[in-house]
Formats: structure tokens, C-alpha cells, sequence
RNA sequence: GGCCUGGUAGCCAAGCGGAAAGGCAGCGGUCUGCAAAACCGCUAUGCGCCGGUUCAAAUCCGGCCCAGGCCUCCA
């Protein structure tokens, strides 16, 4: 059974979609105005690992991610730039689209991106005019509050706490009430759309519910994004969404803690920030990074610091040097307790991401099996077979937390050749010899490690 | 000010009422020609602090301290 912590409720909950068998997923996608920072991928890692695990709990998972292309800071980018809007948005898209490949985020099935909804999005806010969900004020649309009481159920707001003038715009005073917010707003230049509620552009929340609806229905399963969306994007999504429907939006909203920098909030307008790009030019290996941003809980907030980086760094390279050892096994006879300790993994893993997607069980249980399995390749007494079950079931796994290096490590004749001279000089001694051949191929990035059953190589 | 998180070994991180998982690092040992890897052992009488409830508390309750987030840009 698979809980989750839904945000509407506050509790973890029993997941049951609303048709069996599928899921309907949004996950919040990024503003494409810049290079996204880790702290923005520690929430598409999330997101990944639940899209993952959904699949490989036999969950047909339909997924959309959505692109915000066009915004405040979309607009003034591109106009700083002299250049379209689709032009300056394309390139942070395509980096987008790089980066996520470089972290292995599986490709939801939609991508949609905002300025290519805009019809959606004037034919929900007319029908928010129609049901007096909606105002014009001059040429924009704000939703109108105080037609939808339940508004904050999400994020436990209360709105007689929003003070005008603190926090708020002071000079949208044209509002019928300073908390409404912007469906449409009014432009006449620069960038704009000629639509049949006026010419303008989109305000930022209608997009969600436009096309979220659009490819999943008016009422879906899951919902996530960072914490930080709750109040006001999420809130607003529902309240566009179920005024103009009069359907519950979505059953379970999933949300991500924060990625900190020294305690910190990682953010882009605090400067404190690391992009992917930035880590990998200091040579960290990408999968290292999804590691760490995957290894702690989503809920918890996960201080980054590159110590913790170092670490995750040794735990993915002692990983895959086991997976890479499990070649080397020459025994024929099976033993049933490999079987069983594979299929005790397998239950601790899925009992552990099914509460809520705790990573910390789920992995615990695989480091269990890998010990005891290393103790089995140390005795000599893994047999082939069931070393390649062990493998198998690290690939299965592997469907979630993608951190394996699958590629195949093969030797060219010319090394092989030497390590059987190694093995030779080693029989007769020259030990000067031996380490001389072992500290060339240590050099090509071959690793030569002698057992009692022959040498065994590893490959960086 | 309101609402919400988190504080568990050197570091990261589970556990959330009944003997403190797991990872990384360190030390000692086994193995090895030497290494490496792996394994074994050691490393929190203790879970921010102070009280309380209970046969039993890291876990529940109350108070306090520290750090962070949200309160119309935000993953």
C-alpha cells in the first residue's frame, strides 16, 4: 500500500487514484529565464524519483511538466537582449532539457509550454467571467476571492493576516480587493497576445490550471512543487480550477522541503547558488549529485555542501564497483540464500519507498544485501547465477534510482595481455614487474585487484 | 506578528511508545608478496535544553533555546 503526505490533508494518506491502474501527475517545471540551479533540481529529482516509482509499481503514470516561458522576468530578459521571447526562452529550455538528461530525469510525457496554451488558458478565464469568478478592472482580469470561500485550505492561510501594503503591491489599487490576483493582464506593447478577452498576456497561475486540465482532466491525481508554491501558486491554481469546473482539482498535492546552502535557502536572488554546470566543471560526477539530492527524504530540508557531495561521491563509486565485481564469479552451485536475501531487499525496498517514498529504508535494505552478498564473493561461493540475479535486481532497481554505470567495461587485447603477464611475473616473484604493469593500467584508469580465485579488474 | 519545518555519532541520515537502521570518514584486525577490495571489531548509556505522563519516551504532553521556510518573484 502507498502512502503519501498530502498537503491538503496534512496526513499521510493511502494513495488510490482515481482510475485504477493510472496516475495523473503535474509536476511543476521551471521558468526558463536562466540557468536552474540545484536547488530547483532537487525538486525534478524528486519528482523523477516519484514518477519512477510509480512505474515500477506497475503504475501507468501519465506526466506533464510545465514550461513557463513567459513571465515578468522571460520578458525583461529577452527585451534586455533585443531578441524574441521565444529565442531567449528556447536556450534556457534547451539547457533545461541537457541538464535533466545529464541527472537522468525520465521525460514526462507532456512538456507543455505556456505561450503555446494561450487559447486554453482565455477559454478558462471566460468561463470564470461567465460565473462571476472574475472581473475586469481596465484591460486585466482578477479572480475574485471573496466568491470562493474555501480559498487556503492548502496552505492554511488566512487572509484576513494579509495586510494590503505590507507584503502586497500597493499600487495594483485598481483591484475590488487587494488580495484578488491577476488572471490577465493587460499590454499593449511589448509582449502580448490579441485574444478575445483583450490583448495582454497570461498571469502567472492560470497556466497550471489550463494546462494541467488540458492533458489530465478536470479533476487528477497528483499535484507536486517545491514547498515555496504552495502559497499563493497552488492555492490559486485550485481556486481557478475548481471555481470554473466545480470539480475537486486534485486528490493529493506532494511537496518538496528546500535545498539550503549553508542553512540557507538556496535562491537565486541570495546569490548562494550552485547550477549543475557549475559542479560538473569542478569535476563532480553528475550521478554523485542525483544521489545526494535523492538520498534524503523529500520532506527534509537537505543542506548542501560539497563535503556531503564527497561523500555521495564514494558511496556511487563503492556502488558500482560492487555491480562491476559480480562478474567475477566462477562457482556453478547455487545457494538458495542469495535468493532469499534478493527477495528480503526487494520487500524492504518497496516498503520503504511506499511509506511516503522513504529513501533512507529502501536503501538501507539494498546496502544489507550488497554486505552480505560481498561476504559470499570474499568466501569464494557466489556462483555465477546467482550473481547475475543480484545484478538483475540491481537493474530493476536501478528503474527508480538510476545511479548504475550499465555501460559495459570491456579490456582491449593489449590489456588483457598484460594482466595475464602480471599474473605470470607475479607467479615467478618479479614483483617489481607486477606492480610496474599494475601502476600502468592504474594509469589508463583500470584498477587490478587480487583475490584468492584470480585478479580481478575494475574500470573507472 | 501569524502559519509551517527541522535539531539523532566527526559528517550525512532512518527510527516517531518497548533493546539507537544504513551511508561516508576514522582507528584496530583478518586476507595480501605489497596493495586494493571485502569482511570482522571499535566509534551516540545517548537522540537541542528543562520539566511532566507512562512499567517503559529519541518517540507523547508542556515550556524554552537554536536554525530555516512561507505570508502575492521563487522548486
Amino acid at each position: 500500500m502507498i502512502k503519501f503526505y498530502n498537503t491538503l490533508t496534512k496526513r499521510k494518506e493511502e494513495f488510490k487514484p482515481i482510475k485504477e491502474g493510472m496516475v495523473g501527475l503535474y509536476t511543476c517545471g521551471p521558468t526558463v529565464y536562466d540557468l536552474a540551479h540545484i536547488g530547483n533540481f532537487r525538486a525534478y529529482v524528486f519528482e523523477d524519483l516519484l514518477h519512477r516509482y510509480l512505474e515500477y509499481r506497475n503504475f501507468k503514470v501519465i506526466r506533464v511538466m510545465n514550461i513557463t516561458d513567459v513571465d515578468d522576468k522571460t520578458i525583461k530578459g529577452c527585451q534586455r537582449e533585443g531578441i524574441s521571447l521565444r529565442e531567449y526562452t528556447d536556450r534556457y529550455l534547451f539547457a533545461f532539457m541537457e541538464d535533466m538528461e545529464t541527472l537522468r530525469l525520465k521525460k514526462p510525457d507532456y512538456m507543455p509550454r505556456a505561450t503555446e496554451h494561450i487559447p486554453d488558458m482565455v477559454s478558462l478565464i471566460k468561463k470564470l467571467l461567465q460565473k462571476g469568478y472574475a472581473y475586469r478592472k481596465d484591460g486585466s482580469i482578477y479572480f475574485r476571492l471573496s466568491k470562493f470561500p474555501s480559498y487556503g485550505k492548502l496552505s492554511g492561510i488566512d487572509l484576513s493576516q494579509i495586510k494590503p501594503g505590507a507584503r502586497v503591491d500597493v499600487d495594483e489599487y485598481e483591484k475590488e480587493d487587494v488580495r484578488d490576483f491577476a488572471l490577465w493582464k493587460e499590454e499593449k506593447e511589448g509582449v502580448f497576445w490579441d485574444t478575445e478577452i483583450g490583448r495582454g498576456r497570461p498571469g502567472w497561475h492560470i497556466e497550471c490550471s489550463a494546462m494541467s486540465m488540458k492533458y489530465l482532466g478536470e479533476s487528477f491525481d497528483i499535484h507536486t512543487g517545491g514547498v515555496d508554491n504552495i502559497f499563493p501558486h497552488h492555492e490559486n491554481e485550485i481556486a481557478q480550477s475548481e471555481a470554473a469546473t466545480g470539480k475537486k482539482f486534485v486528490n493529493y498535492w506532494l511537496h518538496c522541503a528546500h535545498l539550503l546552502v549553508n542553512n540557507e535557502k538556496m535562491s537565486k536572488s541570495k546569490g548562494n547558488f550552485y547550477t549543475l554546470r557549475d559542479l560538473l566543471k569542478k569535476g563532480y560526477n553528475p550521478i554523485s549529485i542525483r544521489y545526494l539530492l535523492i538520498s534524503t527524504h523529500y520532506r527534509d530540508p537537505l543542506n548542501f555542501t560539497e563535503k556531503s557531495l564527497i561523500q555521495a561521491d564514494s558511496t556511487i563509486k563503492n556502488y558500482n564497483a560492487f555491480y562491476q565485481a559480480l562478474e567475477f564469479c566462477k562457482r556453478e552451485k547455487r545457494d538458495k540464500s542469495v535468493k532469499d536475501a534478493i527477495e528480503k531487499a526487494r520487500q524492504g525496498f518497496i516498503s520503504g519507498l511506499d511509506d511516503d517514498l522513504n529513501i533512507s529504508l529502501a536503501l538501507s535494505e539494498i546496502f544489507n544485501l550488497i554486505k552480505k552478498v560481498n561476504i559470499s564473493i570474499s568466501e569464494g561461493s557466489l556462483s555465477i547465477v546467482d550473481a547475475l540475479d543480484v545484478k538483475s535486481f540491481l537493474e530493476e532497481i536501478d528503474s527508480v534510482l538510476a545511479i548504475l554505470d550499465k555501460e559495459k567495461k570491456e579490456l582491449t587485447e593489449e590489456e588483457k595481455g598484460m594482466i595475464k603477464e602480471r599474473e605470470k611475473a607475479r607467479k615467478d616473484k618479479n614483483f617489481t614487474k607486477a606492480d610496474e604493469i599494475r601502476e600502468i593500467l592504474k594509469n589508463k584508469g583500470i584498477i587490478l585487484e587480487d583475490t584468492p580465485y584470480g585478479t580481478r579488474w575494475k574500470k573507472l
